[in-house]
DNA sequence: GAATTTAGTTATGAGCTATAACTGTTTTGA
DNA sequence: TCAAAACAGTTATAGCTCATAACTAAATTC
């Protein structure tokens, strides 16, 4: 056994002190996330909110804006522009619903369908190799934790 | 036992396809937190990236601005304006360290390091919260994955 | 049928992150 | 020794995400 190295005097910096804290591992974790996503995504013309609002579309065909909207926990606003993209790239349709003349029935075209699969597979591999080393049961405890946070900070806020 | 309702026509619609993704659920348990965390942080008038600067700060006395931007995987340009703001409000100094006139070594004050103490119970509080139902053996699993997908995603970047 | 509510939109601002380019200081090495 | 390169911190700037207020047009309420 090697002998016990003297302490250093200037000791390496850490950031322990943050290490137990939940948020800061979860921002660090969602930073990485996010920038191998967009990777992922960037070929496809898309980005992760996009993406998102594609599957949720071809999965609820005839959706309003608003109910994405609400899905998605976005605000009404913010979508507009995300649905803007997708629809002037010919991923999907905005059709005035005929029993409501305010509103638009969403449907993905057969280009958004396509690839909104091609991406959700590339999505898969992302996936797969941001949780590399994880277990499948630990995959699951990961995505049930996180879905508790979600919950927990929803009913913090007020009961609308 | 019930008799089974008939199939609606029109199906609550759902973002299940997006459910088993993990960045999804990252995406919107973060943002939660992010949320509270903010809200926790308002009265010291400390936002979440304040108060991870103040505490490693708290806990590596001396610190030059590089070594912290390192340490929360913050571009230097970003810290500046965070170090301004602690500076400005009398929480940290900015000491030329003797050695080396390029480099500013990083000390909390006494107000600073009062603050940080209070603002951790208050952050104590808010992790609590949000990770209500989880028992410390999924807490720890919890942290324990979300620093593997940091790793994970490091490992992704150039080997510098 | 006037007043209210709803769906979608526009405009705008705040917060966080990233990059390029600059100043002043230290280190390198010819 | 001194010019070139590297380094610490800074300035300026731009992109993306999110939030709010205020608007238009259509539907609903009473």
């Amino acid at each position: 056994m090697a002998a016990p190295r003297p302490r250093l005097v200037q000791p390496e910096p850490n950031d322990d002190g943050l290490r137990g804290h939940v948020g800061y591992n979860m921002k660090r974790a969602f930073h990485m996330i996010q920038m191998d996503v967009n990777a992922t995504l960037a070929p496809f013309g898309l980005r992760m909110v996009t993406f998102s609002a594609l599957v949720v579309v071809i999965e609820n065909p005839g959706l309003r804006q608003s109910q994405l909207a609400e899905l998605l926990a976005i605000e009404r606003p913010n979508l507009v522009v995300i649905l803007d993209e997708l629809e002037q790239t010919g991923l999907l349709t905005r059709d005035r619903a005929p029993d409501d003349r305010r509103a638009y029935a969403l449907h993905v075209t057969a280009k958004g369908m396509a690839l909104g699969e091609e991406a959700r597979i590339a999505v898969n591999d992302h996936d797969a190799r941001m949780t590399a080393g994880l277990s499948d049961a630990e995959l699951a405890q990961l995505i049930g934790a996180l879905r508790r946070i979600e919950r927990n900070g929803k009913e913090g806020r007020s009961p609308t």
